[in-house]
DNA sequence: TTGACGGTAGACAAATCTGTCTACTAGACA
DNA sequence: TGTCTAGTAGACAGATTTGTCTACCGTCAA
């Protein structure tokens, strides 16, 4: 969920300037934000020409939405990095991530959150974009709710993720002292005792 | 906390013309985005002369700052408007406000983590006025805890201010079905039993 | 009556934004 | 050899951005 900075594009068998434009663009829009970024910016620092950029992203906001999906692989690879475990060990590695990712140099909060409050109109293809994706993690933790044994998943997943986007904006705006003990206590305390 | 879309700006005697650049600013910045309105738009929806806006904002960082400070306000205005009523019940009134601010028609989330998104500079005036503002929630709710008689008062009200900034993102980006009862549920969960 | 003050109206500059278009280059392949 | 494809380089248009500056108006007070 949260911003995987630098990593690389890697999506199979895509034009090398069509990656060298949206690695660019992933950098960039995280760190400086959607609006405050031109596509000149981008064009020069990926080193491709106009003409090319076009050709790829007909406009800035298919540019936007693809900004959006990226990340939503970035974070989906990094949770598929956690590998086999149960499912309540699961849980409590993917808000470790929201560590991981404040810990990095670059952080500025979760790129979705971000790039959400610049898009006001809910059906805007970034917005359906950024949807999709909260949905995507909001039936993993229901998923997992279930399999831990909780005794209602769909409620317990609406307060997890309420917590996930909370720890996200605490670790961004608030950098509390020790952000690795909130996130164990606010989310020990919404799982309730061990179904062991 | 959330955003208070239509009120006056009324803070004494100032001037009129400044009073409606900022009360129009506060109004399309909310629903827009600070960067994707321009003061030409404000300036031409506030009627008011160009020359006017930069004697009261030498700049739109300067109007964009008091824009905030202009939110917060607002917000202590309404959290005032609450009056008085024990610690417990006072917190799961102002969790209350979120659930009131969604239901509003032009509702778009929480004024101050928009705004943030798009200043990446942590010590930019805009976010320090972001900053404040939440520094002032959260000693607000630390000492209403205490008054609670809450045992530990600071990690609380982190875990509450977590819980604040998540369900006001929930009840932007998601609006799930019922928020009222999310929040009661949220803070309950976290206020604990009651101390009567 | 004079002048300060708050404000209006709008031209203007300089930069920046998105997007289009032309002309050229290098490699793959038939 | 000829052609298709992917890409480069960069001029250009048109709109929009922030910010400055000039000229003017009305009111109130000394």
């Amino acid at each position: 969920m949260a911003g995987h900075t630098a990593d690389i594009t890697d999506n199979g068998q895509e034009s090398s300037a069509r990656n060298r434009v949206l690695d660019t663009a992933t950098k960039l829009f995280y760190a400086g934000g959607v609006h405050a970024i031109g596509v000149d910016r981008i064009i020069a620092e990926a080193g491709v020409a106009k003409a090319t950029f076009y050709k790829y992203f007909p406009a800035k906001d298919e540019l936007v939405r693809a900004y959006v999906q990226n990340q939503s692989r970035l974070g989906r690879a990094a949770i598929d990095r956690i590998g086999e475990r149960p499912a309540r060990a699961t849980i409590l590695a993917i808000f470790d991530l929201v560590a991981d990712a404040a810990a990095q140099p670059g952080y500025r909060g979760c790129p979705f959150l971000n790039a959400a409050a610049e898009y006001p109109d809910p059906g805007h293809p970034v917005r359906q974009a950024i949807g999709e994706h909260r949905r995507w993690k909001h039936d993993l933790l229901r998923s997992l709710l279930a399999a831990d044994g909780n005794p209602d998943p769909d409620i317990t997943a609406d307060i997890l993720t309420v917590a996930g986007d909370g720890l996200l904006i605490a670790s961004h705006l608030d950098k509390p002292a020790n952000l690795r003990h909130l996130i164990r206590e606010t989310v020990l305390q919404i799982l309730g005792p061990s179904a062991g």
